[in-house]
DNA sequence: TTAATTTCTCAAGTTAACTTTAGATCAAGG
DNA sequence: CCTTGATCTAAAGTTAACTTGAGAAATTAA
């Protein structure tokens, strides 16, 4: 429970501060958000800045972001130092953006919901929602969500 | 091209019509979200009103609702009679508010993100996107997304 | 030192939301 | 009547994001 006093967090300690599953965290490495050293048993071991990481990435999911988008933003980050203030500030740039239209799509969606929904017109043809439906209608095989959007 | 008569709308009609593909509106008929009648040679037939039920489908879904969900709404409506305006009404009272708080828990979020990746704080700990989080930390096995708030 | 935890790797299972494939049947136009 | 195209069913494949299980090695606590 203690930390290691230069070795790092193990995986245990960072799921513990995370609340994340050991097999998650392990998970995400092998989708390069994640890059821990190896003790001499072979062991992970993490530094504090990854706690960062997966709060960032555990809020980029609950807004809808997929893993592999995710994955590029961190990408920006360094891998093995803890990153700084304007690294933060750089990644966020963009993110805030998409987050923002995320945002104001899904207002705008509610919004033509709200007055259509209630008329009982609701019908691809004539309906408002026409337009935004038509960006969400594509996509191949696999699961679908806010991803898409 | 020309809908029968009377016979109402063939799959391929309503997946011209809603730009689904045919093996979607199939597999919805598995969920419970559309009860199409067969003619004598097995073939299903549609009737207007589920170019609206697929049209909510569609909405609800790119708003984050899962299919399981969504099938519950539909279940409010009449199977093999057109609903009404008070039908739509009825089940878009529920549906409203779940909008409303999942907008309102993206915003919330969002503000929080703004206020608190700027200043590098970006920890489960101290952050005060602790809370929000912890409500979304929680689940079984398979895919996650907002699905969850 | 020994027992109890943790961690390791790798493969396979799970859920959601569909798609693809295969072989057979139905429907519509000429 | 016959050919072309649409549908049918059932089973298996796909993607995303993980979890579960098995067997082995490393760590830690007593």
């Amino acid at each position: 429970m203690a930390p290691s006093p230069s070795g790092g967090l193990t995986i245990g300690d960072l799921a513990d501060r995370t609340g994340l599953a050991v097999s998650a965290i392990r998970f995400y490495e092998t989708h390069g958000i994640l890059h821990p050293v190896r003790n001499g048993g072979g062991h992970r071991r993490y530094g504090r800045a990854d706690i960062r990481r997966l709060s960032f990435v555990m809020i980029a999911q609950s807004m809808g972001f997929g893993l592999s988008e995710i994955a590029g933003y961190m990408a920006d980050l360094p891998a093995h130092r803890a990153p700084s203030k304007a690294d933060w500030t750089r990644i966020s740039e963009d993110f805030r953006a998409k987050i923002d239209s995320r945002i104001t799509l899904l207002q705008s969606m509610r919004d033509r919901l709200y007055g259509c929904i209630g008329c009982g017109c609701l019908s691809l043809e004539t309906c408002a929602l026409h337009n935004p439906l038509d960006a969400a209608a594509k996509g191949g095989t696999g699961p679908r969500a806010l991803r898409e959007v």
